[in-house]
DNA sequence: ATATTTATCGAACGTTCGTTCGAACTCCTG
DNA sequence: CAGGAGTTCGAACGAACGTTCGATAAATAT
């Protein structure tokens, strides 16, 4: 790892800090000059706008998420224990690294055009697995609900814990993922669910 | 209800599609003074800042949806039954009124001080409900879990869909209020969940 | 030690920001 | 129709914005 890409990445951690705290829009590049010890020139040695600063923490935070996730998913093949799987990574990720996670998260539609499309295909092809978990419990145990709105409760319920969260009172990931993967699985369970309509389509159009 | 009253919630109305679209801070005055057909200079004729404007639709939404919980609460008194009034009134005020509701959940921490503690009063006023209605629940069918995860979560399940709910696919807030509510009611409602700590705190620290 | 690349900076650019102010317009009342 | 209150506006304020540029300092290579 050059020298370059270690003074960016330091760059990156501090202004993390100043989107989690400020948001996106509210954060000037003099107040990340600041949290950076770098003058405000000197930042743009190390990257070409604003924009691009968002996307590099962007993309590296969902496609580290996103590898963590491919790995473990590997060792798994009961349906049940690979949405756990998926529950338990993206909870640990998160808490793990709150501050990146709720930038990813509440800075979701700033980035336009070109950089947007690419933040948004990670996220289409994340969601996308968790779709396909749902798919396979539902087969397994020939359940029947929505894996749209399924996969985004859950979804809801997971990110928005960077509004509530608080360590001490909250336990840690295993708890959480533990509390969580019990509401929604056992939620999910039965065949009584959207019964109205099983043909819902579960392609999701974000 | 006065001529002034008029304009202003005509202007209030506006600049919530503004911060729906933009976010508070990427908004400029100039934007809403474009949105709402006024002059720039005029528009402080109605409020004295563009912090205050926030505060005015947070306020406004907040008591609305609080106000009508309160009125349909009134009329059930079944523990499950009342959680899905819960339900189903955040849902059908949310959908109807997506712009504002965003704008209350995304722009969550940008007011300070004597607005901010307005705002985070009403908010906790409500959080207490539904704390208080799982732990009617629990008492009433024995259950036993985080009286404080599951809410939190519930609101997580219910908030998030700002993020994804489209009219045509996500069909009306009756159909989601039911499959949420299958989801959560069915999830919370067994003796297993967070066996582990019987005791853990159902008070709120937001 | 010198030359060359890499890294950092102060100062400034033009633009946009939230807000103010006094003048003008509109409207209702006497 | 005169007059005062209620309403709107153009123009301007100083401050802060994202970005650029040429000079300088530090690190590396010769």
């Amino acid at each position: 790892m050059s020298r370059f890409d270690q003074r960016l990445s330091e760059i990156l951690t501090h202004a993390t800090d100043v989107f989690d705290e400020k948001g996106y829009a509210g954060a000037s590049m003099r107040d990340l000059s600041r949290a950076s010890g770098m003058s405000l020139a000197g930042l743009y040695y190390y990257f070409e706008s604003k924009e691009k600063l968002l996307y590099l923490i962007q993309r590296h935070t969902f496609t580290t998420i996103l590898e963590r996730l491919r790995t473990r998913l590997e060792d798994v093949t009961e349906p049940e224990a690979r949405i756990r799987v998926f529950i338990l990574n993206h909870l640990e990720y998160f808490l793990a690294n709150q501050k990146s996670m709720k930038v990813l998260s509440h800075e979701d539609e700033v980035l336009k055009n070109g950089y947007g499309a690419e933040i948004a295909a990670i996220k289409r092809e994340y969601v996308r697995i968790c779709v396909e978990l749902m798919e396979e419990l539902k087969r397994a145990r020939d359940l029947d609900f929505s894996s749209r709105t399924a996969t985004l409760s859950l979804f809801g319920m997971m990110n928005w814990i960077y509004t509530w969260y608080k360590p001490r009172v909250d336990g840690n990931a295993e708890e959480l993922a533990r509390e969580m993967g019990d509401i929604f699985l056992r939620g999910v369970s039965s065949g009584k669910a959207s019964k109205k309509d099983p043909e819902k389509r579960t392609d999701l159009i974000l």
